[in-house]
Order: C-alpha cells, then structure tokens, then sequence
DNA sequence: TGTTGACACATTTGATACGATCTTGCATCG
DNA sequence: CGATGCAAGATCGTATCAAATGTGTCAACA
C-alpha cells in the first residue's frame, strides 16, 4: 500500500468559504443546537427527522451524528438510534476533573508568561464582565464569563486544549441555563476572577492555579444543585 | 464497476448474534492502525481504497472518517479527502501540555486516595517493567509502561481523562517506534517511576504531581528529538 | 528552446435513492 | 397474565449519479 506522503499543496487562497458541505453544515447546525440545550440531554436524534428538518438527505446527517459522537456530544447505539449524551453525575464530575486540570495549567501559564498588556485586555474583559453583573443580565454574565476564560486558556496558544475545556463544559452549561442562579452565585464568581487577576498581577502561579481550582469546584456544585433540581 | 460477489455480503443472521456493524468495525480497525503509527503521519486515506480493503461499501468508511476526525485523529478536507492528522511541532507540545494537566491532576488524585492495595498493585506492574528493561525488550517495555501510567489513570475512575491522555500520547507513541530508542532513556524512565512509587508511599501529593510533569517533559523532549531526526 | 496557459481526462469525494435488516409497539391467542 | 406474531418505522449498506479537484498533454508565445 503506497501512502502519498507529498508536500501539501497550496490549499485554499486565503479565506475562501466557497461552499460548505452538507454534512458540514448539519454537524455545526446539530453541535450549537445541543451545547445550546436546544436539545435536552438524551433526548432523542431520529435521523430522518433531522434530514426532513434540514432539508438534506439521511447519510450527510449520519456523517454529522458519527462527528459529533466522536466528539463526545451523541451516543450512537447500534440499530437502535443516536441519542445526546446523557450527563449522569460520575460523567458531570468526571467532566468538571478534566476541565479543572486543564484550566489550572492553563491560568498557571499565563500567570507565568502574560505579558503586560495580555494582563491588561484581560482586565478591560472583566469590567464587561462586572457591567453585566450590575445589570443582572445572565446572557450578557455568561458570554463574558466565557471570553474571560477563553482569553486566559487561548492565551499560550494552546487552543487544543481550549476547545477541549469548551467541549467538556458545554453540556453543563446548557444545564445551568435551564435552571436559574442568583444573584449571590454571580457575586461569587466576580470576587473570583478578581482575585485571579490580583494573582496575575503578582505573578504568582500557584495561587492562580488555587483560585482557579476552587473556581470549577463551587461551579460544578452549583450544576450539581441544579441537576439535583432536575431530577424530580 | 461490478462487485465482487464472492465477497462475503451476508454477515448478518446466523452464527454471530451480536453482530459488529460495519462502520464500527472500520472505525475500530482503522483507529487501531493509526494509532500504531501502520498508517504514517499525514498519509492520505482514500475511501475507496478502504472500501476495498475491508470489503464494504464507501459509506461506512465515511462515517468511520467522520468518528475519527471528532476524535481528533484524521483530518477531512472538503472535496480533497482525509488525511491522518499531522503532528507539527506546536500540536506535539500542546498534546503534552494536555497530557501533563491531566496527568498530574490524577497522580495528585492517586496520592491522596489509594488504598494500599493499589499501591501494592502499582507496585507489582512496575516490577514487570523493571523485568522488561532488563531484558531490553521495547515491546515489553511499552506495554509496561502503558500498563503503569494507566492504572494510575483510570484509579479515580475517571476513564473519560485517561482515554484522552491514551489519544493524545497515542500518535507520538507511533513516532517514537519507528525512531530508535537508547538504553539510558528507560533507565531514566524506569529511575523516574520508582520516585513516583515513593512518593505515592509518602503519601506526597505535590512531590507526585512535580515527579509526573518531569517525567512527561522528560519524554516530550525525547519524542522531539525523534520528530525533528525524521524531519530530514 | 523553454515557459506558460488552457483544455480534457482521470480520480476522488458528495449526495440521493432504494432495498435489506433490525427494533419496537400493538394486537391476538393460549 | 404471559407469549407469539404481525405491522410500522428506523437504521444499515450498496449502487449510482453529480460535482469538484488534480494531472497530463498540447499548443502558443517570448
């Protein structure tokens, strides 16, 4: 078996969205659908529903539910159907583990390396953060919230393991929307990310990474109250 | 182009009641082969070609190459075919930088928590991997190593972190067996679990956790010396 | 003579339709 | 009340066609 082992040729001129495929188009379509919590957590995914819906074909919508169970986000049980994961409470602690060891290696680099001005950019993102507050807008809280964290993980370059943490807490999030928070929860999360500010300024890695565990930890107890609340 | 009809087409009914389907077993078959490196790195992977070859259709082969794009291992071009997933510089150190977070997260989590009897057991693997050294046997020694590292894994029962930690040092791995290795490199391995086996026995979370990122960063450099060796 | 451009062919991917198989729900019968 | 069989619906796999990309050849031109 001779395996083509050329160059790469030259790909793509630039941003050229030309047209995306099918199966492309539903894998992005089906994947925001669930993070959003569109689509409640094991809830059904009857294939020709979604070709209907979409008006494609079944195969490019079994392509797309293969990706995103590669992915982590369906569970695909053989002739019998594809469901969204179920988010059971080992799979949302094992989740929260994942999330912690990553984001506190990450926020370790960046009290590490962060240059002055990254400091900076971090600290305007996190007086939207605080406006949002203020106005006890939650859709305004939790897309700061999320640049916040997406700025300090993407930060080293390592947008790998962003992704990953993006993945991986996704799910949970749709679960928090669902069920409300409060204003103390907000306030919590404030004081938080201040104080992982004032140990950036310090430069001092071990407290980032301390905050930041303590950080995912009240998260996840939060979710798991509002799982908890689910279950009846 | 007509079939082959001594092909076997009916696999279905009869002697195997719980029947693989086919997009499964590609999927499975061709994971295997990726991650033992039989596949090189960057190699294209024609559908038809795989077809072929496992005497299926094209579409369970494009499904199988979705599931393993969302897993990370192949990358899909629109219009231009899948292709194993490079491993450039960048993406080999942010695969260990993930590897590290999580690694030492569940040394740390082991330290805290086994029981002596894990230890024990922890223990007796790493006696077969002193055997393997001795005997200078890399098979023996790979798999030792991996049987090692994924005890301390999967203790906690996390599975979800340690199949990551399996997919992302997977495709090094294979770079790492077509490059040769030296004897000092597994005295150095071998020297460092042994400091890890100590540490778990003091109970020293911090010093398992500090023991672990050495040991990643240790093989990292390895691995790099390997990639940058096949470079030219 | 060497380079460049365009056209046509071959190969590969993308998508649809159709048949076969499996599961499930429901009714019927023992 | 439980087991069996039938029918409806969904999934799995193959064949086939359409679209896009890469390659090779040939001719025109400097």
């Amino acid at each position: 078996m001779i395996q083509d082992s050329s160059a790469p040729r030259k790909r793509r001129g630039g941003s050229d969205p030309k047209t995306e495929t099918s199966y492309q188009r539903v894998t992005n379509l089906l994947r925001t659908e669930i993070l959003a919590g569109d689509i409640p957590l094991g809830g059904r995914l009857t294939m020709t529903a979604i070709a209907d819906r979409f008006g494609v074909s079944v195969q490019p919508v079994r392509e797309a539910l293969q990706q995103l169970e590669g992915e982590g986000l369906v569970e695909m049980i053989p002739n019998h159907g594809a469901r969204v994961r179920q988010l059971d409470r080992n799979r949302l602690v094992h989740s929260s583990e994942i999330g912690e060891a990553l984001e506190c290696y990450l926020a370790r680099q960046f009290a590490e390396e962060a240059s002055l001005s990254s400091l900076r950019q971090l600290e305007a993102l996190q007086v939207e953060h605080d406006a949002a507050i203020e106005a006890m807008d939650w859709a305004r809280i939790d897309a700061a919230n999320r640049i916040f964290h997406r700025f300090i993980n993407t930060h080293g370059g390592n947008v790998e393991a962003a992704d990953l943490i993006a993945r991986y807490y996704g799910l949970s999030e749709g679960l928090m929307n669902k069920h409300g928070r409060d204003k103390a929860f907000a306030e919590r999360v404030r004081a938080e990310h201040h104080a992982l500010l004032e140990a950036f300024r310090r430069r001092d890695p071990e407290a980032a990474a301390r905050i930041n565990a303590e950080h995912v930890r009240g998260t996840v107890a939060a979710v798991l109250a509002a799982y908890e609340a689910t279950k009846r």
